[in-house]
DNA sequence: CCAGTTAGTATAAACGGTTAACTAAATTAT
DNA sequence: ATAATTTAGTTAACCGTTTATACTAACTGG
């Protein structure tokens, strides 16, 4: 269908191999001057576009990159893939995008797909506490397929990750409300996953050094929706009469969820209850009382991580980065220097 | 580095040929049960894993599409990707992902790329009011690579499209505000692009069918974004005191921006001006004020664009769609049906 | 004037599959 | 017993590149 090399040599009657050398600018000295004008113009004239996957086979090099993420709707991972594309483009990688869903079954079938199309490297936030598909990654390390974990990792799998320290990110958003004079300081989360349990631990650890009491009634169990959010707040708030003046939310969804809940229940943030959230989505800054959150690097994170994986791809060394979170000063919890 | 099917017909004492037969059925009678059995096992224990990228050259196919999209970040997007990704899975299609940024360059950029990877097709969001490529749009034609514009389309290049009826969104926005009362109708958006200029359409029938005369002190100019909206609705708030008692924001970004800053103005949503968006991201839904709006559908969009690329790519007939939207009644609009 | 360089180009074997055409052995029909 | 057919498999060309090697003039130096 497309012009090829050959039609290209015959027209310009050269061989192949002359073609291909002007295309590549190889030995560049081996192609006189009249040849690769002549070459060039051919090309030009027949609209030609060499095929990369003929050349992939030859060079066994796809420029191919395989991603897998959870999801995309979340506003969580369209940053990070920003930050993977612009990175991969500068190095002339495409992406292949796979969304697993938490799903692991999912994520299996993306890996045996990837590894069939060759790819030259994936990047992919693992489905969490599985390790299901350790054979899978055992299989890609033998095929010489680079592999680097984003955002999470497993620790049942020594390889190639970025991602955020969680555990600080717990204390910082902690240690934040206790310096607005916070003592009741909820919980809202998860503590029986990697991600909530690093979480929880930096929360724990803040209220240790400030010397305030570990409260278990304070731990409001909630999943990352915005319905968790919503609904595990509004439990808590009609069944405890004992509330907390300060929330820190596993993430930001959790945390506007239960904002929605306690203004339904008449009480304002960061008035009545200050809040604290994790990620920092995009529209976390937009709301109408905007949210005091946990920054991840999110685009930093795909930056980085691509350019592990290409040095991985080219042979170079390589390590696991942990990247620092940050706090971002917000309305939603009352510090003076939001307003 | 990965097993071959050399390999694998030497370790299984058949020829190349025969573990073809097994891998792809083909011929299923000329493989005798032994045979099968014998090949599958050699297959299984090393791990075998066809390379779809020499299969690709063979058969002159990659299972391979483009998908181009302005950006990823903006939560318009994602909701169509997804619709894109799970529909081509089904037919084993994979996605390589390329962002534009509204960047003209950018498109001709990837369209180049894309060609060179010998995509199977082409999914499109193509630059707004650009016909720089309409050149890059034949040569792929030339090179019998499909392509579906998704969201918008141009005119200048006939093609295959799905999109979504923005004339009709802008009539039934301004509709339902006209029949909750509303005789001071404002528009706040772009007219000079081809998508503001038919929801401005829409909005300008609706109220000379309801006898309700244009005026256009209610135009606001505004682009997309939430400062766009933000900033265009602060101004014209501070400057005109004749208000109007609704709004038909351009798209729910705006529409967001725009309500902060009547907030921000002592006002009330919908109490002293009723609002109504366009788009239905994900969020709307979630805000305190949830806003009104007119849904596109993206997910189905994403879908019904890879059922016509596959359809195009299988060399059967295919149409351009406008699909309907869908007025999704919310608080914002201060419909009593909302409460 | 001839061997040795060198510049410029061609040849052909990969890369990992698919597939049309062919073959040998076993089975069936006559 | 022989011819025809079926079954199970092989051979080899091809897809569009890359690249090591081979080749051929023209040029250089002795």
């Amino acid at each position: 269908m497309a012009v090829t090399i050959k039609e290209i040599a015959k027209i310009a009657n050269v061989s192949v191999c002359t073609v291909s050398r002007v295309i590549n600018n190889t030995y560049p000295e081996k192609v006189s001057k009249g040849t690769r004008l002549r070459v060039l113009k051919v090309m030009k004239d027949l609209g030609y576009r060499p095929s990369i996957i003929a050349r992939g086979l030859a060079k066994k090099k796809t420029s191919l990159l395989g991603l897998i993420v959870r999801d995309i709707m979340s506003s969580f991972y369209p940053e990070i893939i920003e930050g993977i594309e612009d990175e991969a483009k500068k190095f002339d990688y495409s992406l292949i995008l796979c969304t697993t869903k938490g799903n692991p079954k999912e994520e299996a079938k993306y890996l045996r797909l990837l590894r069939e199309k060759r790819v030259d490297g994936i990047i992919l936030t693992p489905v969490i506490n599985e390790q299901a598909n350790i054979k899978l990654f055992e299989e890609l390390k033998r095929d010489k397929i680079p592999l680097v974990f984003i955002a999470y990792y497993l620790k049942e799998f020594k390889g190639l990750y970025v991602v955020v320290d969680h555990k600080l990110g717990g204390y910082m958003a902690t240690k934040h409300l206790i310096e607005l004079g916070h003592k009741r300081i909820g919980y809202l989360g998860k503590e029986n996953d990697i991600v909530g349990k690093e979480r929880a631990k930096g929360y724990k650890q803040a209220l240790f050094e400030y010397n305030i009491e570990f409260n278990k009634e304070l731990i409001i169990k909630s999943g990352y929706s915005w319905k968790d959010g919503y609904y595990s707040m509004k439990r808590f708030l009609k069944t405890k009469n004992n509330r907390p003046t300060a929330i820190f939310a596993i993430c930001d969804m959790t945390a506007w969820g239960a904002m929605q809940a306690i203004r339904q229940e008449g009480l304002k943030v960061p008035e009545d209850i200050a809040i604290v959230g994790f990620d920092d989505l995009g529209i976390s800054s937009l709301m109408e009382v905007p949210l005091t959150t946990i920054a991840q690097p999110k685009y930093e994170m795909g930056k980085v991580a691509v350019t592990k994986l290409i040095k991985k791809i080219e042979h170079k060394n390589a390590r696991g980065t942990i990247l620092k979170p940050k706090l971002v000063i917000r309305k939603s919890s009352g510090d003076r220097r939001a307003f």
